[in-house]
DNA sequence: GCCTGGATGCAACATTGTTGCAAAACGTGA
DNA sequence: TCACGTTTTGCAACAATGTTGCATCCAGGC
């Protein structure tokens, strides 16, 4: 578990009961460190206990909604569940590797992204950026 | 269609038979203002004849693998196919209205992104970077 | 205790993508 | 043209992922 984030606390702010799906759940997605899909959360939640796949999904729809929880695309089938950016957990983008599929959090900060020539054209709202890189793992690079 | 691209001269400089089921899949996905889903190139190809969904499948996955097709994803459910990166067709970033669900492509050259803070802690090989904004798009921002 | 609202569990369904196998289409050499 | 092997397509079945409806449970307020 991530020693830096109150659980709980961060629950009870976004005015969320603190259940102990809730705890569990976001307690396997700050401790690891990649994101996750909805399987895996699943699976590793209930090794500590029962709890439904479907009460998973809506947890992770419900911390999403919440800004608790960061849902990414990074290919390969379905989505990937991460904290949201905070000061405990800064923004920062991801790499796949097209071989093996194993997914990597990149260093924050390491990347500069400079949308100006876009917001100049573009008459939406750019909320979020989400940058993510693809090519070889370290290990697939070793045995090819 | 697009009309800079000659389809069929695309399939067989990459080896690849220029049947009517790949021009048709091309055609589709080449003349489409932003990327589509399978589902959709899978509607739209049947509005000219009969193209089974795996068809459609096996299609698209040989077209991303030989490099003509690119494959995107952008949230929602699956992922969503459009032209890959080439002179006629230059790389660009994609927005996505988190309310309507709605893609865009975002003008080429309007974003710059800068790895090299990456490249200095990151032992793989980075072949691709995509970026992916999300937000309000117009047609959202004005009727809330 | 009783009521209410949110959270959970369960079954069923919907969507998206994959696999195995047979039939059809295609290219090639005789 | 015909036979042959290869590639592409269609079909059925399956697998993975996500959603919906409804019943149940539980905590908090009365």
């Amino acid at each position: 578990m991530c020693s830096r984030c109150n659980y709980r606390e961060i629950l009870e702010r976004a005015g969320l009961e603190a259940t102990a799906g809730r705890l569990r759940v976001l307690e396997v997605v700050g401790s690891h460190p990649a994101p996750l899909s909805a399987a895996e959360i699943h699976r590793t939640v209930s090794r500590t206990g029962s709890l439904d796949r479907v009460t998973v999904y809506r947890i992770l729809d419900r911390l999403v909604a919440k800004g608790i929880l960061e849902e990414l695309s990074l290919g390969g089938r379905g989505r990937l569940f991460g904290m949201a950016p905070s000061e405990q957990h800064p923004a920062h983008p991801h790499f796949r590797c097209a071989r093996c599929g194993a997914v990597q959090c990149l260093p924050p900060g390491g990347v500069r992204v400079d949308l100006a020539g876009v917001r100049r054209v573009f008459a939406g709202e750019i909320r979020r950026v989400e940058v993510r890189a693809e090519g070889l793992c370290v290990n697939c690079l070793r045995r090819p």
